[in-house]
DNA sequence: GGCTCGTATGAATCCACAGACGCGC
DNA sequence: ATGCGCGTCTGTGGATTCATACGAG
């Protein structure tokens, strides 16, 4: 089960997309969140290589396998001391540059060469004919510079970056972001001539590359202009669920945790990060997840992320909460360029762009048992009700006509 | 501004039944 | 400890009903 690309069929299937529920190559990964903008928003990470069926969310450095939660739990009891590396997600179409970056780990692991992956990201089908130099010159680990996919960061984004590194340097300080327990951390941006952002810092950097982060105002207007003026008039649940990803969380919970988690300064958009579906299916205790992504999108069209630290993922899993709740004041609230309200000139264009992007949101639907969903598909009804084997019916699926 | 009415939208409900699950033996 | 039988629970899709929101008059 899950071996073959879902969608050609062929290909083994490398990637996880939760959003379509599905295991596959990275060619029609490519393919698919291509297709538009919507689709590019899709968070992938690598599938688990146990059961092949849900998204890894961490790399045993010892087996040499990317794992789900639960095959992780499964195969690792709490005594393991397996070392373990957090499998970063990403969305949008990185190139097999990128993507190698991101899964560094199949780069260094001479198990992997040769691997499934690996072989996937050497025959992407598509041309990557905006193929970037995603590596620093110096080739310094942990660094990573994904710049525009159109063009280089304009100085306007530059200036708008290093306000986002002063402010999150800031806000780490302060211990208001994720595993901000490393205190010390520091974080130093350090422009470009050639208009790259490049960021370095120091221990904390491994686990918490903020330097990935998008700083698209355009994002930022669209999901906070209109909100910041009445955010109980623009969102609800599924505004939640829409913008921020499938939490199970309504939007008192998250004013009430913060919009940390769903919050975007300067653009920066998280949501929760490669948790495996089970956890998805059974979010109903946990009402979000530890994990953070920080998108890359409006300008590159790729966002990359990565946990926020080794099996992290499992920490909070029964808390009901998210170590974020603690973080304090939103970031939104925070002074700053990118927090202020925006023009209100603007504010109407904002609102219109969200509401067409409502409406042409796609709910999807996860199922859970492929047989069930196979039985329920092809049984007769009575008004929408299913009947008794041998009634009466007046729709068959099977016929797609009434009493045919 | 407040009220009523019509329309639009989304959530909840119902149905049968295979399979999952828990329990006792 | 393991296997078996039995009863209960779960989840699946389409149509319908109900609740809510919104605009017009």
């Amino acid at each position: 089960m899950g071996y073959r690309c879902d969608f050609c069929g062929e290909q083994r299937s490398i990637v996880y997309c939760r959003s379509d529920a599905a295991s596959l190559c990275l060619s029609c990964d490519r393919n698919v969140h291509s297709a538009n903008a919507l689709s590019k928003r899709h968070s992938r990470t690598l599938v688990c290589e146990r059961c092949n069926s849900q998204p890894a969310s961490v790399r045993c450095m010892e087996e040499r396998v990317s794992l789900c939660h639960n095959c992780d739990w499964a195969g690792h009891s709490s005594s393991s001391t397996h070392k373990k590396q957090s499998v970063n997600c990403y969305s949008g179409c990185p190139s097999s540059a990128e993507l190698s970056h991101i899964w560094s780990f199949l780069l260094d692991d001479p198990s992997a060469e040769g691997s499934a992956c690996k072989q996937g990201m050497d025959s992407m089908s598509i041309t990557d004919n905006k193929l970037r130099d995603c590596q620093d010159n110096d080739g310094s680990k942990g660094v990573v510079t994904l710049p525009s996919e159109t063009s280089n960061l304009s100085n306007v984004d530059m200036d708008k970056e290093a306000d986002w590194m002063e402010l999150s340097a800031s806000m780490q300080n302060a211990g208001l972001l994720a595993g901000s327990t490393h205190s010390a951390m520091r974080k130093v941006y350090v422009p470009r001539e050639e208009g790259i952002a490049e960021c370095k810092d120091t221990e904390f950097y491994d686990n918490f590359n903020v330097d990935e982060i998008d700083l698209g105002i355009e994002n930022y207007d669209e999901l906070f202009g209109a909100a910041l003026d009445n955010p109980d008039r623009l969102f609800d649940n599924e505004d939640i669920d829409g913008l921020f990803g499938p939490h199970d969380m309504s939007f008192s919970d998250c004013q009430a945790a913060h919009p940390t988690e769903g919050s975007a300064v300067g653009g920066i958009k998280m949501q929760p990060a490669c948790s495996n579906a089970a956890s998805a299916d059974s979010v109903v205790s946990c009402k979000t997840e530890p994990n953070i992504c920080f998108m890359r999108q409006a300008h590159s069209g790729f966002s990359f992320s990565r946990l926020t630290g080794e099996s992290s993922g499992v920490d909070y899993q029964d808390c009901g909460a998210s170590p974020m709740l603690n973080m304090g004041d939103p970031p939104w609230g925070l002074p700053g360029p990118e927090s202020a309200m925006p023009p209100s000139s603007s504010r109407s264009d904002a609102v219109m762009r969200y509401k067409e992007k409502k409406k042409t949101r796609k709910f999807e639907k996860k199922v859970r048992y492929e047989t069930r969903k196979a039985r329920a598909d092809v049984r007769r009804r009575v008004k929408g009700r299913f009947i008794k084997a041998g009634d009466a019916y007046d729709y068959d699926p099977l016929c797609k006509s009434r009493s045919c």
